[in-house]
RNA sequence: GAGGGCGUAGCUCAGUUGGCAGAGCACAGGGUUGUGGCCCCUGUGGCCGCGGGUUCGAGUCCCGCCGCUCUCCCCA
C-alpha cells in the first residue's frame, strides 16, 4: 500500500460538508466586507518568499518545500499566501486600477515542520489582504472581518489579541533598548533565547520557558518605544474596535513569526485549543509591497487556519448531514428501464435522486435509502409498471400510497417546497 | 531538531504467568416472496506494522527498523 505523505491529510466525504461550510461561510463573510476572491498558484519562485517573508525566518530557512525543476528554476510550494498575492497584484498592476484593493484567497499552504496536533505540512488557510490604505480604520476592519468569520462559523471562546510592533524606526529603537536590558541576564536565558538575542531579540518576549518569562516580565515594552505616530495609530485601532464591539485584549509581548509586520499585529486565540495555538493571525506591513517591486503602499492582512478552526467547532451540526430527496427502488428486471428514466428525469429537475442497479431485494434497497437519508422512496415493480404508477413512501412518517408516473415530479416538487 | 506514548479486523479497542486470534461498531445475508430505523440469528473480514533474536511454542519477552501520535521549539 502506498501511504500518503507525512503531515498531509485526506479530507474524506464525511468531513467535506463541514469544510464546505467553513469555506463558504468565510467567503461569504469576506465578500460582505468588500473583499473579492483571488486565486494564485501554490508554487512560486523561491526568491519571492525569500524576499517577502525574510531570509532569516524559520519558515524560509528550514520549512519550505524547495526544489529545482527540470529547467533549473528554483521553485517553492507556498508557505503562506501573502507573498503570492502581492506578486500577482504587482504583476497585473491591480493597484493602478483601484487605489485600495481588498482580496482574499482560500487554499493549501505547505511547511515542512514536525506535524503535531493542529499542525500539518499541508494546511488550508483563509487569507485576506487590504492594500493601499494605512488608516487605523482599515486595521480595525481587518480584525473585525477575521472575528466575523469566526463567529459566523460558530466558534466560541474567541479572543483577539492585538499589539503594535511599531514602524521600522520604532523597532530599531526598541531592539536596542531590549538588548541593553537583557545583556546582564544573558546566561540565565534558555539556549534558544541566547540565539534570539542576536537574531531577533523581540522573540524572547514570547518565550514559554519559565525563567525567560520571569526575566521578560520586567523587560521594556514596545509600546514605550513607539513614536507619536505609531502610538496614535494603535490607540485609534483600539478605539474603533471598542466602538464596533469586537472583543480584544492588548498583548504587549506578542511578536509574530513573520518579519515583515509593522505597527498592528494580531492573533485570534481559541481558548479551547490551548494558549500557544493561534487559530489565525495577521498584521500590517508597510514596506512589503515596495520590496516586491510594487508601489510604496501599506497593506494589512490575516490568515486563519482551517484545520484549527474545524477543531474548535462544535461537532454534529445537523446541517452537515447528508440528504437525498428521493431513492428509487427498482424491483425486477422489467422495471429497470422505467426506474432509471425516472431517476434521470428527477435529477434533471434539480432533485437529488439515487438508486441501485444490481437487482437488490427491496429490504436491502430500503436500507440504502435509509443510509442516504432519503426523504422519499419510489417503488417500481411489475404491478406499478402495468398501471404506469409508482408507490411513494414518506420515510419520515412511513405513509405510503400510489401515484401515477406522470405525477411524480409534481408531488415531489410540492413536497420539497 | 529534542523527548514521551502507541502500532491486533474497514473503525474503536480487549487479549491473563508465553499455549488454537477476540468483542463492539460497520458491512453482507436471514428472521418478512415487495418495505428502512429498534430487536434477534448467521456470515464475510487478520502477514497481530516490518525484520531479526530467545523458546518445544511469541500478539505477548529482547533488539533493530518503519509508521502514527503527543509535548517542547515554531507557527495557521
Amino acid at each position: 500500500m502506498i501511504r500518503l505523505i507525512k503531515g498531509f491529510h485526506d479530507i474524506l466525504p464525511d468531513e467535506t460538508p463541514k469544510w464546505g461550510f467553513i469555506i463558504r461561510t468565510a467567503g461569504e463573510t469576506l465578500e460582505r466586507f468588500g473583499f473579492r476572491e483571488i486565486i494564485t498558484p501554490v508554487m512560486e519562485r523561491t526568491e519571492l518568499f525569500e524576499r517577502g517573508i525574510g531570509q532569516v525566518t524559520d519558515i524560509v530557512e528550514k520549512e519550505m518545500y524547495t526544489f529545482e525543476d527540470r529547467s533549473g528554476d528554483h521553485l517553492s510550494l507556498r508557505p503562506e499566501a501573502t507573498a503570492g498575492i502581492l506578486r500577482a497584484v504587482v504583476e497585473h498592476s491591480l493597484l493602478r486600477r483601484e487605489p485600495i484593493l481588498k482580496v482574499y484567497t482560500i487554499g493549501p499552504m505547505f511547511r515542512r515542520e514536525r506535524p503535531s496536533k493542529g499542525r500539518f505540512r499541508q494546511f488550508f488557510q483563509i487569507n485576506a489582504e487590504v492594500l493601499g490604505d494605512d488608516s487605523p480604520f482599515t486595521d480595525a476592519e481587518a480584525i473585525t472581518a477575521a472575528h466575523a468569520i469566526m463567529t459566523n462559523i460558530g466558534a466560541s471562546g474567541l479572543m483577539m489579541e492585538i499589539n503594535s510592533v511599531g514602524c521600522q524606526q520604532c523597532r530599531d529603537d526598541f531592539r536596542a533598548k531590549l538588548r541593553r536590558f537583557l545583556e546582564p541576564h544573558l546566561d540565565e536565558l534558555c539556549p534558544d533565547c541566547r540565539r534570539r538575542y542576536d537574531l531577533n531579540p523581540l522573540r524572547i518576549l514570547d518565550c514559554k520557558v519559565d525563567r525567560c518569562r520571569e526575566i521578560a516580565k520586567d523587560a521594556p515594552v514596545i509600546s514605550d518605544s513607539l513614536d507619536a505616530g505609531c502610538k496614535e495609530h494603535f490607540h485609534k485601532v483600539q478605539e474603533i474596535l471598542s466602538l464596533l464591539e469586537v472583543p480584544f485584549r492588548v498583548e504587549p509581548r506578542m511578536v509574530r513569526g513573520l518579519d515583515y509586520y509593522t505597527r498592528t499585529a494580531f492573533e485570534i486565540i481559541h481558548e479551547e485549543l490551548g494558549r500557544s495555538k493561534a487559530v489565525g493571525g495577521g498584521g500590517r506591513y508597510d514596506t512589503l509591497l515596495k520590496e516586491l517591486g510594487g508601489p510604496d503602499a501599506s497593506g494589512i492582512g490575516f490568515a486563519i487556519g482551517v484545520e484549527r478552526l474545524a477543531m474548535g467547532m462544535r461537532e454534529e451540526d445537523p446541517s452537515y448531514a447528508r440528504r437525498t430527496d428521493v431513492y428509487v427502488a427498482i424491483l425486477g428486471e422489467k422495471a429497470r428501464e422505467a426506474g432509471i428514466r425516472i431517476v434521470n428525469s428527477l435529477r434533471r429537475q434539480g432533485l437529488s435522486a439515487e438508486t441501485r442497479y444490481s437487482g437488490m431485494s427491496l429490504k436491502a434497497q430500503m436500507k440504502v435509502a435509509d443510509k442516504v437519508r432519503a426523504k422519499n422512496v419510489l417503488m417500481i415493480g411489475d404491478d406499478e409498471l402495468a398501471r404506469q404508477e409508482v408507490t411513494v413512501r414518506d420515510m419520515q412518517t412511513g405513509d405510503q400510497f400510489r401515484i401515477s408516473m406522470d405525477g411524480i415530479a409534481c408531488y415531489l416538487q410540492g413536497d420539497k417546497r
